[in-house]
DNA sequence: ACCCGTGGTGATGTATACAAGATGGGCTCA
DNA sequence: TGAGCCCATCTTGTATACATCACCACGGGT
């Protein structure tokens, strides 16, 4: 395997198809024909089928019984229930965080994630939110981290992969709304709620403040379904979605 | 691909994986060697490759930076916060299943398979060790249908798979305990509250009791750990147990 | 004696060929 | 005319061949 960052065949693969899938290129519950898709990523179907497993592990693609994928469709109270699970486990995380004690430097680098997002707010020219996505990924990351688990590490990076439920799946496009970023502002006040909860041993407390805050996700959720389609054509995934 | 029950050679490769690295055969930190694994096997390197890659999902197997995957090693720990987590979601499914309300079909369903356990209990000449450890397995995966989400569903699948953290990982072998059978019915108790807790919509409860349940299999980890070489050998996968 | 470069060896990643099975359309028969 | 069966086609699952890359030992130079 090429180590490190060279771009091998299935990283090809796997970046193509969730851009198609995501971008609503292939409609839900569509067949994915293997052939068709390594000609026109011009790999064999080798690599892709690793990829293909790789989504269905991720729920982005179901296996068909009689074989072959096809393309997942969710509801939204399956994405609803995949922000649910994941405020549990970041909530998990951050409980253990606080009953463990997490290392003074991890809570520095925290502070400092969490001062770089207030910049990034109240950035000249208003808010700079590809810094805040970015930050805002990077926090979440570190409250894995917190809590020194490597067990809790890994699953709390893999329910964040649950399609639509990451930190900030429903976040493109909101910035049109007027009020968005007053929204970002109470996200990261809980922030600065769960660093100081985990500091002071709070297990329970910051166990809340995390389901709590990933419930925000929920709100977003909503806020783009009920928007007109120019925002449903920027909001990647969306297309995935089906009413009830 | 064979629809149902036909025994593919990606099936033969998962089975003899998982049975090698269980049963202790390859040592923790050993490479697996992909022609080698395929000769034995008598399959090609495309299943075997795939089930390997399903093993490293699983958490059984590491990849390795330059290629290639080897056998994970587990500290006490690593088992412990994967048995925390186990209880967590779980506890999140009997939670939403206390709140949204499980049906009286499903709640019916649980009552049966708890009866089947007092039976096993109880059954004449002993303990019927088998028919618990199956009937437990049925009750924690209805637990997960009563929360009425396919997505806690298919996390609480999931989660029971992490390796040594399912809960019948450590029970093998501590037939050989004398107050075993006790604990059972200490298990088997917390079995009939949290439907209970269920039947009563008392969400907050039901969470509390699902997530102490779990840590029951912390106990049974320790009893084991501590236990002669005997019962070590009788013990799948903890031979892939480090101490700290 | 020790370090560095170089070639051999075996590993994995990828491509392609082959075979079994599913799918759909057309044909036959009632 | 409609229903059921059969065959062609296409799909996937599996096997195998090939290319590239890492690891390791050996030899030469200092």
């Amino acid at each position: 395997m090429p180590a490190g960052d060279r771009m091998t065949q299935f990283d090809k693969a796997l970046l193509g198809l969730r851009s198609m899938i995501l971008s609503g290129e292939v409609e839900a519950n569509s067949r994915l024909p293997e052939v068709q898709l390594s000609e026109r990523f011009e790999i064999s179907r080798t690599p892709l089928r690793k990829a293909m497993d790789l989504l269905v592990e991720e729920g982005l693609l179901e296996r068909i019984e009689t074989g072959g994928c096809r393309v997942a469709s969710f509801t939204r109270s399956d994405i609803v229930d995949a922000i649910e699970l994941r405020g549990v486990i970041e909530g998990t995380a951050a409980r253990l965080a606080a009953e463990r004690g997490a290392s003074a430097a991890d809570l520095a680098q925290c502070d400092r994630i969490l001062d770089g997002i207030d910049a990034a707010l109240d950035a000249p020219g208003g808010l700079d939110f590809d810094r805040y996505v970015a930050l805002n990924a990077q926090f979440h990351a570190m409250l894995a981290t917190l809590s020194g688990s490597a067990v809790m590490r890994r699953e709390v990076d893999r329910v964040t992969r649950l399609p639509l439920a990451s930190p900030s799946a429903f976040l493109q496009g909101q910035d049109l709304i007027p009020d968005f970023r007053e929204s970002l502002r109470r996200a990261q006040h809980q922030h600065r709620a769960l660093v100081a909860a985990i500091r002071g041993r709070e297990g329970a407390r910051a166990e809340a403040l995390a389901r709590e805050h990933a419930r925000l996700a929920r709100q977003n959720l909503d806020h783009v379904m009920k928007g007109d389609a120019r925002l449903h054509a920027r909001v990647p995934g969306l297309a995935l979605v089906s009413a009830p």
